[in-house]
DNA sequence: TTTGGCACTACTAATTTATGAGTGCTAGAT
DNA sequence: ATCTAGCACTCATAAATTAGTAGTGCCAAA
């Protein structure tokens, strides 16, 4: 247990640091709380004894620890409403009629990556929860054509495929037959309903229908990638607690890592959800915050990702606010 | 004029440097040549007279000059065929007949950036080239619809429309007016025949023209940016001249820039192309080594990007290869 | 023209020195 | 019982010193 005076004194560190990365000194606390650097020192090193601090070195000033950056965030933060200038900029986006939400999900946070340094994520609705709406096929020339793959959530791919000798009409037919037996389905699982539910159909009433099965059969099974954005990655390159290349390099590889996807993924939920340093699996000297949102058309997970000495209260309420926007 | 000895020993050091990225010295030359160290001295002394080398300090060895690569490019590189495993990977992907040719493109670029740890760049045909092939249009929910743009070129875009109370016969009217009217025009184009030509006919027969001009108006205006694909930026990173961070900052935000693709994209031609240092506009300590492609169906420019300090020869000859193969 | 020899330069890495910002501890004040 | 002031101590950082050495340029002789 903490006394007031503790808790005090750890929110001051903390913040502090937050704001310049410097171990954080009791001379420079004694100065705002009405007493000497001696009653500081002592209090700092009992904060040390319950793992909420850290030194340096032997006679540094204190950091916070992992443990410091939890307590902080559990007790200590004030969730405050989001600061005006911040507010200003995201609002207009919001604003903008004419803007798609998914457009305006994606230009929000690139504007909080700039506005904070961190990087930031949108993960669209994986594939099984991604039903086919709709597919068009457009022929380019004699023997290519490119197929566009529609979903109920309004993400779009497409393929261009090779076909040699193979008549339009086969081609409209085998399209038609899926736009009528197969929409509905999440992504996921349309190329094994091709096999059960069209590739019989066509057997039959299609010339190639080998060649076009599967063609079309590969459109799908690649369709099934998730929707991944990173915007700001590079902004690591002025946290100080990256500016040693060998930890950039690191970084950036767990950033291309498909795994992160899966990462961010997991066990995100409808609140705002803090992962400080060890607690995520990108980097021990990260802080992940994320969050689900869920509108009637679409769902995914938008998330944060910056150094353990980050702007938490900033942070988290840029989060709320931009998920009740969403889903507003 | 430089004598055959005097050329041999750029050779060699620009070779050497390249490999290293340490300065080179006369008794590392005089090895490979029957001579002494001090004739070598004498040598590589005139060599800096030409402004084909340089020293570090006083008493350094030699790295080449801007000069001087650009001497080597010119005159010293010898274009021999390309190295078997290199040859092996590229290879793989064009035997591969299920992959259609941009995407073999993309992942030769992959590949080269990852054998080489240089950045590649891929830019597709530019918007004036590309001609409108059709639209489709797919209905999502009552207020919102996608339009699918596709180009001759087989370049795909979309982008989703908010149109309250719109009847979906309007909607099909217009979409085939535009694929009855505009195809074939210059995507650049497009919003201005739009203009003249489609709005008219829309206002008389179309109830809500108004909005539904704006709408494809502005998807149109938006579809015009160009279609490019930078990989291996990261790749820098290991290089031991931007073994510094805010070199590499600086070249990043070079590389956001959309001044880079303007940039490659103007004075390439079907040759190839090397811009050493200064010559190209991205950083003095990178060299741009890149070609023009046009096959009957697709057009664009790939471009690799490495420290001044890069194979040429290597790279040169990937190159060729590359364009061959794409335009086979 | 080439070579060996020699003086000279400046980078590198290791060591030293000084400074200062911090701590912990203790004895006395409140 | 708590706070405070004072003092000794630690350690990071920066600057200065010292080798050591890998190079050079130049010169005089082959």
């Amino acid at each position: 247990m903490l006394t007031e005076r503790q808790k005090k004194i750890l929110k001051l560190i903390v913040e502090h640091y937050i704001k310049l990365a410097k171990p954080v000194s009791s001379n420079l606390i004694c100065k705002k709380l009405k007493c000497s650097s001696a009653t500081v020192r002592s209090e700092m090193s009992s904060l040390e004894e319950k793992k909420l601090l850290e030194k340096t070195h032997t006679s540094s000033g204190r950091i916070p620890s992992e443990e410091g950056y939890r307590y902080y965030v559990n007790n200590l933060m004030e969730l405050k409403k989001m600061n005006a200038e911040d507010m200003l900029k995201l609002q207009v986006i919001f604003k903008n009629q004419e803007m798609v939400l998914s457009d305006c999900i994606t230009k929000s946070l690139q504007v909080i990556s700039d506005m904070t340094s961190y990087a930031t994520v949108v993960l669209g609705s994986s594939s099984h929860e991604n039903l086919l709406k709709q597919i068009e096929v457009v022929p380019l020339n004699q023997e290519s054509m490119i197929v566009i793959v529609v979903t109920d959530k309004g993400h779009v791919e497409h393929k261009t495929l090779e076909l040699k000798d193979i008549s339009s009409k086969d081609i409209s037919k085998t399209v038609s037959l899926i736009n009528n037996l197969i929409v509905g389905t999440p992504i996921d699982e349309v190329s094994s309903k091709l096999e059960y539910e069209v590739k019989p159909i066509i057997g039959k009433y299609v010339e190639q229908h080998e060649q076009i099965y599967n063609a079309f059969y590969n459109v799908f099974s690649e369709v099934s990638e998730p929707n991944v954005n990173i915007v700001g990655k590079d902004k690591f390159l002025s946290q100080p607690e990256f500016s040693n290349l060998d930890k950039i390099k690191g970084l950036f590889n767990k950033f291309d890592d498909k795994d992160l996807v899966n990462d961010i993924k997991s066990d995100a939920d409808n609140n705002i959800n803090i992962y400080i340093g060890s607690e995520n699996n990108i980097d021990s000297d990260v802080t992940v915050i994320k969050t689900k949102f869920k509108t009637p058309t679409d769902e995914g997970t938008i998330a944060i990702i910056g150094p353990k000495r980050m702007e938490y209260e900033r942070v988290v309420s840029m989060l709320e606010y931009l998920k009740e926007n969403i889903e507003r």
